[in-house]
DNA sequence: CGATAGTAGAGAGTATCGCTATCCATTCAG
DNA sequence: CTGAATGGATAGCGATACTCTCTACTATCG
């Protein structure tokens, strides 16, 4: 298909679709002339997915073409690789509160996990330990451990939706997938939880005060 | 206290003071004079609440705008409120396929949740649900149940959190600070938690393929 | 064969956002 | 009294994510 129909399909502007193909998210289609080339499926799955990760995930498309540059970079390592993508998805602060990476540390530990202290989760957590401090609610850490054992139940249900894919290309789309469309679907599905706790508790037949 | 020891006391640059001054997203301080004004403690918490919704919230100057106007607003109904800043964090989107959110409405009712159908964060999810069909990941949705239960325990220990403070505004700036902070918190944990979960099954000391 | 529409590629332009810099008149502090 | 600081307003800046415009083709239909 040529870039009309890429557009069409996609639901992507032509200019934005040209636009990422110079920012290297989009790679180039099959030429068949010196200014002609033919795109296939895969572009526009790309391009849904180029989509999804900036408007779902609010990614910057450095961000992405960093990510699917890991992506397309074939390699075996799967845990590493996993990591990196990972990583990639975390904007990790530069500068964090070495006693507040220690808390969070102690948290991984005692949650029997092994990461490393430069994690960029690890970072950003430091970071809302010290921000929470901050802002006067130091309250909010104490409830961290219970967060977490959440955040276990959430990452086996995430793992077992990656191993159901063959083929490490696909793996590693799942996990990007998995990490911003998982992001996406948490958060809302946190809000609806907090929303019907809510109500359960301060619902209009029993307000509060 | 004057501008330039709030400055240095909450870290943020003068000018960026008098830009969310004019936004009115900080409250003016109490006028001695004509061009004279005092500012006190709780404009340096309220400056580290912004920051915090900004730089680890990730929101926009306007969403903070909108949250701190309902946070500020005094009412007794403490439901609708927090529904109303609940709502107020979540960029709801405006189109949204029907038959998905049906899917959404379901899952909810599913779950024994009262949410309606409006509720900001379930169009969200309807638009995950969309995206994920479109970048051929449909296989994503089955996993909401687990997610949903996950975010229930989480929402537990979200209104634990808030049930702790005594006054309207106290407990909304707690649900305001749960929902900001507690999402980037939540996103560190579930990295870690796959970091350590994909350690445990594709470790290096047995690595797949 | 020619007219028309479509295409690749590149550079410039645009809109928005979140500040930041510069004024100015006033005021406070030594 | 004088120099630094303040409040307030306006304009500018840098980054980001497109979007427009232009050129030099190419495809295709009649």
């Amino acid at each position: 298909m040529r870039i009309a129909e890429l557009s069409r399909r996609s639901g992507v502007a032509v200019p934005t679709i040209k636009f990422y193909l110079r920012e290297g998210i989009l790679p180039p289609g099959e030429r068949t002339s010196p200014n002609q080339a033919r795109y296939d499926d895969s572009h526009v799955r790309r391009l849904r997915l180029v989509r999804a990760m900036i408007e779902l995930g609010g990614l910057s498309v450095a961000a992405v073409h960093d990510i699917l540059a890991t992506v397309d970079s074939p390699t075996d390592d799967l845990d590493k690789l996993m990591g990196t993508v990972s990583k990639g998805l975390t904007q990790a602060p530069e500068e964090v509160d070495e006693a507040a990476l220690d808390e969070v540390v102690a948290l991984i530990e005692d949650m029997g996990w092994t990461c490393t202290r430069d994690h960029p989760a690890a970072r950003s957590l430091a970071m809302v330990y010290t921000a929470a401090r901050e802002i006067d609610h130091p309250q909010l850490i104490a409830g961290m451990r219970r967060y977490a054992e959440a955040c276990e139940v959430i990452a086996r249900t995430d793992l077992d939706y990656v191993a159901n894919f063959t083929g490490i290309d696909r793996v590693l789309e799942g996990v990007v997938v998995g990490t911003v469309l998982g992001d996406s679907a948490l958060a809302a599905l946190r809000k609806l939880a907090q929303t019907a706790e809510s109500h359960r508790r301060y619902g209009p037949d029993d307000p509060v005060e």
